[in-house]
DNA sequence: ATTATCTATAGATCTATAGATAATGC
DNA sequence: ATTATCTATAGATCTATAGATAATGC
């Protein structure tokens, strides 16, 4: 029974996982979901209680994912520049690969929802720690520099995410829009990425 | 009646307009809706036939105002990219200034929904459809010239309209967010809309 | 006589649970 | 004996409409 356990929630998850991003928590149905995993709907409420557990424990593990190996960023004496394109590489690479529906579904349904907008934060503090300390050592020395104006340390990881998740979902949209070719929406995925960081440093100027 | 009959009408659908704006298609309710402007909800069914009709005669209706002056930007014989800055400023203008949510509403049920996505363009051919056609010829000159890579006239128009209502969005919600301060935000805003102009014409670069 | 409004309710969903039945571990 | 699964259904909504009642125009 362990291994039939184990399939069937994985099942579950995995198909929860695909109605929520493609449909938005309320837009996603328990049927629906029930459905897609082949399985009595009661099973749902079996393995997850509700609808809403099983959306946070949904998320609370992709969230992980969203912790790239930081490790050597930091051994490698980087400017501060240079770590956060580290950073943003790895958060580009997680946002982009997963689905292409992931950064429209953090913007809409993580950062403009207040009540899951701490899950990043919390799923980062838990899972690198040390990394977000010397992070935030990081920036701190550039706000005593006088290269940044004084800002929280969480409010600028939710600028750096956020534009982020925006210009991907702007990128998402134009791509699955018409007839773009592909080449452009490459160039502009290119592009995006260093203007952004340019764009929030320039806005933190002091 | 006839005074009465506007009316009504005007109060439903100014309370729909902000239900559909706080909580997007799905999550709007035809009751809600009812409440908030103090009618029977069958006066909704009366007035307008049924959600998805009311949703339909409110953005017809509101995106109009998207419709900025431009009758003197082409007059002045500005730029390609001049242009390009007026008309921007007059979309950032209406998708600030409304409600701080219609850049996000814009994101999340016009742009990236492929039913309602013609409405913008719809109303754009209907309102200004000089003004779209001398801007139409000012990017085709451009490619002719070289500066600009073949593009077809409706997806530059999805480009810059999508990419504004993405940033605009993540400014947003940065904003409603935490501790940012106004500045920072004003910032934000400022640097975002030449940036974003700028990256569009890189992205575009032959 | 026509138009506007309300009450009541049909018919579809949707989340969640109760209770019966099947599968596994000991 | 315990765990997993299914069927059936309760209880809440939600959209939409039917039919009665009130308000206005002629």
């Amino acid at each position: 029974m362990k291994i039939n356990d184990v399939k069937t929630e994985d099942i579950i998850l995995k198909a929860a996982e695909d109605e929520f991003l493609e449909k938005g928590y309320s837009n996603a149905k328990m049927l629906s979901i029930a459905r897609r995993a082949g399985v009595a709907h009661s099973m749902l409420h079996y393995y997850f209680r509700s609808k809403e557990n099983l959306f946070q424990t949904i998320f609370a593990r992709k969230m992980q994912l969203f912790i790239p190996t930081y490790e050597d960023l930091f051994e490698k004496q980087l400017s501060f520049v240079d770590v956060l394109r580290g950073i943003r590489d790895a958060r580009d690479r997680f946002l982009w690969s997963q689905n292409s529906r992931m950064p429209y579904f953090i913007l809409t349904e993580i950062l403009s929802n207040k009540k899951n907008r701490g899950i990043i934060f919390e799923v980062l503090e838990k899972n690198a720690p040390q990394q977000m300390f010397r992070l935030k050592e990081m920036l701190n020395d550039e706000i005593a520099k006088g290269n940044i104006r004084p800002v929280d340390f969480l409010d600028f990881m939710m600028l750096l995410i956020t534009m982020d998740a925006a210009s991907l979902s702007a990128i998402f949209i134009c791509k699955d829009a018409d007839t773009l070719d592909n080449d452009l929406i490459k160039n502009l995925h290119d592009i995006y990425k260093e203007h952004n960081i340019q764009l929030i440093l320039e806005a933190l100027r002091p």
